[in-house]
DNA sequence: TGTTTTCCTTGATCTCGATCAATGAGACAA
DNA sequence: TTGTCTCATTGATCGAGATCAAGGAAAACA
């Protein structure tokens, strides 16, 4: 009842059209058929409410997980028990690859607002490479992409500054954002201050701090989760 | 002339054997046929030299590189032309893979002491499995654990006391040696205590510091470049 | 072999950011 | 509305760690 229009619209679509696994490195390659084979494959699923799990430390891997529409954290334990943010994951980027190789999840992975996410059970995709050689290569260019994601991350915590940390994690997210067609400058953190300032290594009154001196001196405006950044340049400059 | 034994000693063994390949991911699928399709395309290279290059930012992107013995750094420049350290590789890890995706290079890698190295054409590989189905769930294998390294690093870095990523840091280096079968506890660091630093995001002296000072806890032993871990369960219980 | 260079350690000072604490602001439910 | 969350901001204090500086120890080189 609530919102029919979505609800059609969404059963109308093919599955792939939607999941933005075609936007990642699938399309160039599959042609019709393949393309409906994919389509067969991929599971579609309720969507996730803020603070659902997506998976869990432990579980067995059964599939990859492309984001639809939303975002997520992920975050493992320490020993003594404390959350340790590893990654936030935007819409149309894939969650579990770190599992393939010993068919367990390493993390938790949970989402930061209602989520849309398209299952990819792994066997079935790994079966289909054997039928559509080019999806091989596209799975290496996915898996290869993620690497060299976390390797930018690396980057950007390796920096004693946090003035310096904080204008890497807001270009990165910003870089992202528009690869994924953003038109504006807005970035909208469906994290809190404290899951930034966990995922940087900073006490999250710094975050709140650090981005209220970036706010004086015009870098960007914030309105609660809203950052507009107003000089990007600057914030490059700050990057290094 | 100088180390004539060795010389014959490598070109006897088959490539593949000795490039710690097989002790990777491949073995576990590789029949006696697959096998020595591999060691065709494996190729062998003159050892590097402390501080030369395997490759370069903006390098196009042809093989991957296995190490078959030493250690290397890889780093990426910031705007400002400051060195960034993203990782340190050791015996029996695979570089490389974060240039699949783009097919250019996206930092350099150099070698911290003398390095021998296995290259693995990347065409001839994903040719390869075409042919021979289970080396692509390998490859799928190696980059899933790539991935799940920076993911560990990630978790290394997002923490706000020295002494844990410190902590971490050793740890890290550990399991790994431990992996690749070492028997003992000692930890030869091939990296200056810059570069251990520069990855931490920790000023060089701090990390001279907090080492002499796990040393007066007894937590280890330096001898220069020498860590002799004594203590790995405080070690742990540092890292959290 | 001595010389140069690079790397490591240790000390002293000062700043940045952690921590403790209190208030303010949205979000959500009843 | 009002109350109760959780989340964010801002202030004050204190300590960890950056930075500057100088000396020592390896390592590289001629």
């Amino acid at each position: 009842m609530n919102n029919p229009k979505q609800e059609t619209k969404l059963k109308v679509r093919p599955a792939c059209e939607s999941c933005g696994v075609r936007a990642l490195c699938l399309p160039v390659s599959l042609d019709g058929e393949a393309l409906s084979l994919m389509d067969d494959l991929v599971k579609r699923r309720a969507p996730l409410k803020k603070g659902d799990y997506l998976f869990r430390t432990g579980d067995k891997f059964k599939s990859l997980f492309a984001i639809q529409y939303g975002s997520m954290k992920s975050y493992g334990l320490t020993i003594d028990g404390k959350e340790q943010v590893t990654g936030f994951h935007l819409t149309g980027e894939v969650l579990g690859m770190d599992a393939i190789d010993e068919d367990v999840h390493h993390c938790n992975a949970v989402a930061l607002e209602k989520t849309e996410i398209c299952e990819l059970p792994f066997s079935a995709l790994e079966h289909l490479q054997n039928e559509v050689p080019s999806l091989q290569h596209d799975l290496n260019c996915i898996m290869s992409r993620e690497i060299r994601r976390d390797h930018h991350m690396l980057l950007m915590l390796g920096s004693t500054t946090v003035e310096q940390r904080m204008a890497r994690f807001l270009l990165n997210l910003y870089e992202r954002l528009q690869k994924r067609g953003a038109e504006n400058n807005i970035l909208n953190l469906s994290m809190t201050r404290q899951d930034i300032g966990n995922y940087l290594g900073v006490a999250f009154e710094t975050v709140s701090r650090q981005l209220a001196h970036m706010q004086d001196e015009g870098i960007l405006e914030i309105k609660n989760r809203n950052i507009h950044l107003l000089d990007v340049d600057r914030l490059e400059a700050i990057a290094g």
